[in-house]
DNA sequence: CTGTTAGCGCCTTCAG
DNA sequence: CTGAAGGCGCTAACAG
């Protein structure tokens, strides 16, 4: 590969005015330009970002923690960050977590010492005052998916409160009186979230609350399932189900549907986040729908303004919407 | 952040030791040993992969380039190369070509002016002989999902001949004659292997390839339903249908159900790729299974061989196998 | 086994 | 506006 050292000599300049003509900030005469241009070309030349990034210590790009690869909520996720970056000519470094804590800190030290000017996290294990201290302490980081106290700048959230609300007020105001619900592990702050909205919801509509109709999952399709199981297992009826994410609301379908039960009118079932394959279940399922690509791309612009100079307007509270489909119905007794 | 310097000065050694306990490859006497490693975590001290980078112009990663985020198809993909190349301490750096040939060649540039190690990639713009001298004059690659003469080493690709031979051949077995197909593009390699596949399970049943049953999607899932309508109206009956991806058999099932058809007995689908949304479909999906996890895996196995002296067997045809759910039913008259 | 000395490719003062 | 010189943090011969 050719150097800007090449390039120069061939240009017949000095390496400093390559330099110059690369990064455009200082005046070239034109004729010397259009001299290293033309070396340029001919030598096939490519910058090399390692070392300018280790001349200036900056890399225009930004690292992407996410906990998974392979789902349709970080594959929004990612997308979303990495159109909007890259429509500003920077480019996004991703690793992977696992939900895990030395896997969330490996990440994030491979990151910064591939000198990336940021980080856009989906962290979930890494405590409060651990990304608090980075941000303070090694460099800009934004928060999508969690809210931390100090940090309130960073983070762009979704109102998972309302979004439990959501869910459950639908189920109430088609008549239904005996709703069972699914959460999320509650160690994770959006499960916690979303079923206070479902209890607040509850209470409004004047129905005491059963604990005896929730059940705590994992967000994960299997505890769907069991969910299920278990909760009817319980011996106190219920016409209608919320799940706290999409993955265990497919579950139970399957598992409902397993049991002969004929949806929605046997079960209504709401689920949470709308991922991609939520049209694709019989029923279509009725979900709380999670902008997590809007809010991705709010985190890059985020970045973008405390970095690059951008001036993007940064929302910072996601509000979720209700897409009503074909699992869920009017109560019938 | 403190550099190699500041430990080789805390520690009282040149820092050429320091850097020889950090590389490991040379022996070091003991004590100075402990020394370094004791400077090292009282200075919090993280090497920088960039300047080590530039140095050795290695960089212990690879980069990845897939044309979307946020499918499943490529999360399997992703993961599969992640988790391999992770587990062997290997970083890798994702970028994306949305299937376009100047969005393909600048994220392989990218890749390489970050000293990138090697390049596994799901190229679908960039030609034949582009990659070839890729892969000649500048570093090595793995191609996912494509054969490309001449590179028979670096490919890690389907029988798609064989899954859309798989897919008509269980239909025929069901006892249906008259068989629809919707393909891919066929600019797409894949896409016309697999009606090959379909054409050829025809031929050897003694079935005659009617053309008017056979429509010509983008692999989308808007396509299942265009498709479907476009053949119905063809005033050609049909018992089945075979999709050439999972995308178009969700579409064209969405679509007959709202034309009130009863699945599978008005129609068996099948379709391809086994996505992760295949089971949740309702009726759950009869595929044929594409492991491209596996051969994310192997595609990274390949270049652990190439690079790092690692030495796995790496498998270089997949088969694909048929899943047999629901959607699929024994032929009505 | 250890320290010294050059770079890796580029940016950035500082003079001119 | 241009060139010379030093340095980013680390590795890799080369002597000792």
């Amino acid at each position: 590969m050719a150097t800007i050292y090449q390039v120069a000599e061939r240009a017949g300049v000095s390496l400093s005015t390559v330099s110059r003509v690369l990064n455009g900030k200082t005046t070239v005469n034109a004729t010397l330009k259009a001299k290293v241009e033309k070396a340029m070309v001919e030598l096939n030349y490519r910058p090399n970002s390692v070392a300018r990034s280790l001349a200036t210590s900056r890399s225009d790009s930004v690292g992407i923690l996410v906990s998974e690869l392979n789902t349709p909520f970080f594959g929004d996720l990612m997308q979303g960050v990495e159109s909007t970056l890259r429509a500003a000519d920077k480019h996004v470094i991703i690793t992977v977590g696992h939900n895990n804590l030395t896997t969330e800190q490996d990440a994030v030290e491979f990151l910064i010492s591939r000198n990336c000017d940021a980080l856009i996290m989906h962290a979930e294990a890494m405590k409060d005052e651990d990304l608090i201290a980075l941000n303070e302490k090694r460099l800009p980081i934004s928060l999508v998916n969690r809210q931390v106290k100090g940090l309130e700048n960073n983070c762009i959230a979704l109102d998972n409160e309302k979004g439990g609300y959501l869910a459950t007020t639908h189920l109430l105001e088609l008549g239904h009186r005996d709703i069972a619900y699914i959460s999320g592990p509650m160690k994770i702050r959006d499960a916690c979230q979303r079923l206070k909205g479902h209890k607040r919801a509850l209470e409004e509509a004047g129905v005491a609350y059963n604990p005896f109709l929730t059940f705590e999952g994992h967000y994960e399709e299997e505890d769907g399932k069991t969910g299920l199981l278990e909760l009817m297992s319980r011996d106190t009826p219920f016409s209608a189900l919320v799940c706290a994410n999409d993955w265990m609301a497919s579950g139970a379908m399957s598992c409902a549907r397993d049991l002969g039960m004929d949806l929605p009118h046997d079960l209504s079932i709401v689920g949470f986040d709308d991922v991609v394959f939520a049209h694709h279940v019989y029923p279509r399922l009725t979900t709380v729908s999670n902008p997590i690509a809007d809010m991705a791309k709010m985190s890059a612009q985020y970045i973008l303004n405390t970095l690059y100079g951008h001036t993007h307007n940064v929302q910072r509270l996601f509000e979720p919407t209700l897409v009503v489909r074909e699992s869920t119905m009017a109560y019938e007794s």
